[in-house]
DNA sequence: GTCTATATTGGGATAGAC
DNA sequence: GTCTATCCCAATATAGAC
């Protein structure tokens, strides 16, 4: 796998302008008001556009809400890609990373929005492989990032399971801090970088 | 803090028994159909009792949810404290800590139920600060386990950090078995330990 | 405390004009 | 592609009998 070309597999269709109008719409009634919210009126009113429409450009409710769903799931993973993709391979992309990671955890607006569709996405059968293979994505680009160049399959089985713990603790502080913003997690990722890089240490000494 | 009686302040309000087996039942209709099923019909279909009996005994929907998720969120809770309490202090609660975490995180049943309920409680201004002091609860937790009989500041601060890896890891991984029952978590925990294991062992030694 | 009957609302779907 | 009018259903709420 070559450093710069890591595959993101985006599989948002192409949407016409106003079908991205009302996505956007929805998003935002769906950080305001929660999955509950989100009604074929709410969406018109906030996006200005008729409620009938929205049936035309998503065929129907559980159309417009998997449409929804897997814009918000990837819609992050295509920020990071695009942030990462340009950077010099090494270092300066792990540490983007990193910052990157801190940031996101501690958004309110973004996880908030996460967490809201996760169990949705979690029963939908369609969406359900869609999330899956996020986090597989999410996973590879770990290894994608810590790895060296040309990584032997030794190296992707030392990588693997750390990859899972990375995607375990950004998610699992964001929890936290969604339930409790006042709580100060900066110790936390302190102590998760010192252990990150002694098992990265030790594994290029042996 | 005594180790012997590490409190747990279970909000949950004394219920009659038929208001229990409504909540059960309505616990079932959770994991079958998601949020979104909970509606009194069913419930009641579920529980046998009469759907006019719901609103009686919790007064409205709004009161049904909120009994319902606030049972969802310490029912763990509750099991995991009476599981430690009588163990000895040291290696022996610290052990069956890790092993009851590694089964509560790969159960199915458990995790979707938490994270249907999430997104809810985060919402309702008043379930929130009570799934705040939850997972505080279980920060604290950590602290009783992993820390010595007497702990000063110094311990107290220095444990505080991991038991935020120590949640996060746990519903991180979580939620990357909902997503993909095939992956295998295991070395990902075993990393973990082996990552706890060393800084606990530091600690001690100055 | 338990149950039945009924009211009211919100929201998704359908048909069709423009 | 955009919009209006209408139908229909599901689900909560209310009132009141027992």
């Amino acid at each position: 796998m070559q450093q710069s070309d890591f595959p993101f597999g985006d599989p948002t269709p192409e949407l016409s302008p106003t079908a991205k109008r009302i996505l956007d719409a929805g998003v935002r009634v769906l950080d305001r008001e929660g999955f509950a919210g989100l009604t074929f009126e709410k969406i018109a009113r906030e996006s200005g556009e008729n409620g009938a429409l929205i049936r035309y450009h998503f065929g129907s409710k559980a159309g417009l809400i998997r449409a929804l769903v897997d814009a918000v799931l990837f819609s992050q993973a295509r920020g990071l890609i695009q942030t990462l993709a340009p950077l010099k391979p090494g270092k300066e992309r792990r540490e983007a990373l990193l910052r990157r990671r801190r940031k996101v955890a501690v958004d309110m607006t973004t996880y908030m929005r996460m967490y809201e569709v996760t169990p949705n996405a979690l029963r939908d059968p369609e969406l359900r492989p869609k999330l899956r293979d996020l986090m597989r994505w999410y996973r590879e680009l770990d290894t994608w990032v810590y790895g060296s160049e040309h990584p032997d399959e030794k190296e992707r089985a030392a990588l693997a399971p750390l990859a899972v713990l990375m995607a375990a603790v950004i998610n699992g502080i964001a929890l936290q801090v969604q339930a409790d913003p006042e709580l100060d997690v900066q110790p936390a990722f302190d102590l998760w970088e010192q252990f990150v890089t002694q098992y990265l240490e030790r594994l290029q000494e042996g």
